[in-house]
DNA sequence: CTTGGGACCTGGCTGC
DNA sequence: TGCAGCCAGGTCCCAA
């Protein structure tokens, strides 16, 4: 399920097979992957245009064009771009066949993923919270962007217009670093707390950067290799195993709908 | 405005 | 061995 890391992961590994190259020809092979549009207008806007740029925004890809506009993607929980796949599989949605013959497939098991063509100041792209790996995130940032919720941290956490990039699993991780309850309102948070959390929401991202991201669902980098940022984990997904600080059992419980998993000794509620 | 719940999607797992 | 039912979670939509 890609997240900030997992999308920063994917970038870095495009940009040299993309940048500066043209899309030669588009295969659509499911349409409801264009989330704006018609195919023909999405195929037709991208073909013959030069990658300017990749650049990630929240869990978002763009894809800077020659023309000034932007090819969106969004893999949501399946969706995975794989450099000169094979022959297509039965999960290929889309193919991106470049001008230097390499091409780009879209995998995605549960059609979730979407695309779309846009201008640079995408409506979806605007309301998207701070970057918090940005230099302008500041723990004075967040303590005004969760003042004003009452909704519990978890929920505040992994929501993008809050701030953005943050999925359920670093959202888990953060909070555990953090010493804080996922049901702990998100505007009662002490200042110390504040900037705890401020800190292991960095350092937790960059840590998954730096292992390329977490493979604990589908998730492939477009090489086809697996990341390693999962094995990492203090809590996410491991419901029942000891808590590596004091071995209380780690804890699942819903917030929101999601799976959220806390050691309830080292996060207390109260 | 904020908040919470449901919908979407489908492979994999569990339990009978 | 078959199969129903649940689970995973990012985002959008709607009602209160």
């Amino acid at each position: 399920m890609p997240e900030l890391p997992e999308v920063e992961t994917i970038k870095n590994d495009l940009l040299p097979w993309v940048k500066g190259h043209r899309f030669s020809q588009v295969a659509i092979l499911d349409a409801r992957i264009i989330a704006r549009g018609s195919v023909e207008d999405f195929c037709q806007g991208l073909i013959g245009q030069t990658v300017t740029a990749l650049d990630r925004r929240g869990k978002y890809l763009l894809f800077h064009l020659s023309d000034n506009k932007c090819l969106i993607i969004h893999l949501r929980m399946t969706g995975v771009l794989l450099l000169d796949s094979g022959n297509s599989g039965r999960y290929t949605r889309a193919v991106f066949h470049f001008s230097n013959g390499r091409r780009i497939v879209f995998n995605d098991r549960r059609r979730l993923g979407l695309m779309w063509l846009s201008n640079s100041a995408d409506p979806t792209i605007s309301k998207l919270g701070p970057e918090p790996l940005s230099e302008d995130f500041t723990p004075e940032m967040l303590s005004k962007r969760l003042a004003n919720h009452q909704i519990p941290i978890k929920a505040a956490l992994t929501d993008q217009s809050i701030i953005a990039g943050i999925g359920n699993m670093y959202a888990d991780e953060a909070l555990f670093g953090a010493g804080i309850h996922p049901l702990k309102r998100a505007n009662s948070l002490s200042s110390t707390e504040i900037y705890t959390l401020f800190r292991w929401i960095q350092r937790t991202l960059q840590a998954a950067i730096q292992s390329q991201g977490a493979s604990v669902n589908t998730y492939l980098r477009p090489d086809g290799q697996q990341g390693t940022a999962h094995f990492q984990f203090r809590v996410a997904h491991r419901g029942g195993e000891p808590c590596s600080v004091c071995s209380t059992p780690i804890e699942r419980i819903e917030v929101r709908g999601r799976g959220t998993y806390f050691c309830p000794k080292c996060q207390r509620l109260g």
